[in-house]
DNA sequence: AATGACGATGCAAGCGCTTGCAAGAAACTT
DNA sequence: AAGTTTCTTGCAAGCGCTTGCATCGTCATT
């Protein structure tokens, strides 16, 4: 090796031809005359020539740089919306910065920083960002910003998701459907979870039925969470016949630790979890639960990134639903 | 706003200095004066200047950008790693790219295409690169390459894990003391998991054993896969005694076949997993699993880069071992 | 044959920051 | 008081690419 990344303008040389041209090359072929394309493939070939894509996004408009903002990836619901996600995205030949933020906003503050310095093209942010001064830097940061899994009434920039308040109440019309009477409601300390929650609640009194009892576990959710509601059921003066679960980790963390006393599930207690993790299929008894189609959400965003890239109107707020899996556990 | 965000020359200007001067305060505080650097300060607040990290790239020498490639985090062992380094690495001021694989040569190909030409200061390779090409390529490429999980012989820079026959041959151990006398092995088509089996395999014969029989499943390993595996074991002439599992989901997935088909666990059946994953505490009966720290890993995958960074020399093979976590399932 | 129109390429001015070198000011020495 | 050393800061040349504008053939058109 010469000692140094062959550049441009080693390229160029060697073509013959100037770094404009082999820049056009580059970006878009069909430019530049077939004869002179193939001389510079041919010395690209040669030199080993890689772009330096941090001088082509500093020169050019765009750094082809995503930033996605998640909680975490080790038990994330929105593991599937992510890999879809970067999985659609580079592809489409972007990178990803992944940033955890967990449910620390300095962390979330210190990654949208970094994110803006970069330049990125577009901030996905899962998970609702509350600070409004926040909100309000990223909306006059001019970058596409992204929300994604809520559906707020008044997004920062463009929100894909659904209505976590309609899922709740959903689920509320689909048990007492199913005929039970006295559902629990364990529900993560997220905001999202709450709100669900709560459109449980108002629409399963909407309909007739007792305000249902609730138990708050703390996120990230897990198997343990659900053995330890499962516990807490004791202390509730009257036994549910059904719990609502905040994930399917919960779902089966209780259901685990409901067989393991002897209880059968659905007769004596049916469960239902939130998510439809692969986990909620494979399991005995397979999990009722609520499927929200994070492919969809993804395709949803990349439709949205192309829109811009395009420098296309694109609506606000996109809805992509939810709907109720209904398998043996109620 | 001024219509473009703040550059260095306007923080520059307003706090009556240089730009060079902005920029040392920015990289390291200590060397302006105390005075000088609290107007910067001051400028920066007013102007609401937030660094370009593209031009800093590329006038520096180092990106601060950072790739890991991962096969896939939808339902990854390594999980737990990543995201313990991309904490680390975020504190330290460095922007994580994350790329998926799969198992799929041509995206790994595209993806280290990629971190080379963002110039990323390290890459972080999860999962072993088969390809000799490959491998000369990132050797050449002056990169710092950290191979983890793995524990090659010939490292492409530097490797941080453990040996994956090692830790088979440890099972094997663990089991034969534990009584057992016919493992069947189920074993995803990985490179690691059948090095492990290989492991295993040889282990057990030299220890005396009969040859383990055994059946290969796909990757990524899931639940399903346990119970496919389950409904395997009837094809055998004998059955086992105890089944060896690739991961912790397929030991989930065959202990939740087996007990709906009313065999127990581990009276009738041992399983085993691999990885401890929350889930193999979690579950009842509690899974037999081996540990792998995956925050270690990722401590010294940070040890490794501050190293570099620093200059330092540092060793090429790295071993953080793993330990046999006994619970109720064998 | 003269005139446009068009396609292909080159020129050169950035993009926003870092950093080696040098100079001026301030603090010590002797 | 002159000579050193040590701090601070500025100058200016990059880092490697993109892109608007200009140029120059080459064809098609009249």
């Amino acid at each position: 090796m010469a000692g140094r990344n062959p550049r441009l303008d080693d390229v160029a040389a060697m073509a013959g031809v100037s770094a404009a041209t082999v820049s056009r090359y580059l970006n878009s072929p069909e430019v530049v005359a077939a004869a002179t394309g193939a001389r510079i493939r041919e010395a690209i070939e040669k030199t080993g020539y890689v772009q330096n894509l941090t001088a082509t996004a500093l020169a050019g408009s765009r750094s082809r740089l995503i930033a996605a903002l998640v909680p975490d990836i080790a038990k994330s619901i929105f593991n599937d919306t992510v890999e879809a996600m970067i999985d659609e995205l580079s592809s489409d030949g972007n990178s990803v910065m992944l940033a955890l933020t967990g449910a620390d906003n300095n962390r979330l503050t210190r990654e949208i920083n970094m994110a803006l310095g970069r330049r990125v093209d577009a901030i996905i942010l899962t998970g609702i960002v509350s600070d409004e001064e926040m909100r309000q830097r990223l909306r006059s940061a001019g970058t596409t910003v992204i929300e994604t899994w809520g559906l707020p009434d008044d997004p920062i920039d463009v929100a894909v998701g659904f209505s976590h308040r309609a899922a709740g109440e959903e689920m509320a019309r689909f048990l007492r459907q199913r005929g039970y009477r006295r559902p629990h409601l364990v529900v993560p300390r997220s905001t999202r979870s709450e709100r669900r929650a709560d459109g449980f609640a108002t629409r399963w009194v909407h309909d007739g039925g007792a305000a249902p009892t609730r138990l708050e576990v703390n996120v990230p959710s897990h198997f343990g969470q659900g053995r330890l509601a499962y516990r807490g059921l004791s202390d509730l003066a009257e036994q549910p016949d059904v719990v609502v679960c905040g994930s399917d980790w919960i779902a089966q963390g209780l259901i685990v630790e409901a067989q393991a006393a002897g209880i059968r599930v659905p007769d004596q207690l049916a469960v239902t979890g939130f998510g439809n993790l692969r986990l909620a299929g494979d399991m005995r008894p397979t999990i009722t639960s609520m499927d929200v189609d994070g492919a969809r959400i993804a395709r949803e965003v990349m439709r949205v990134l192309r829109a811009r890239a395009a420098g296309q109107e694109i609506e606000r707020r996109i809805d992509v639903g939810f709907r109720v899996i209904a398998r043996e556990s109620a």
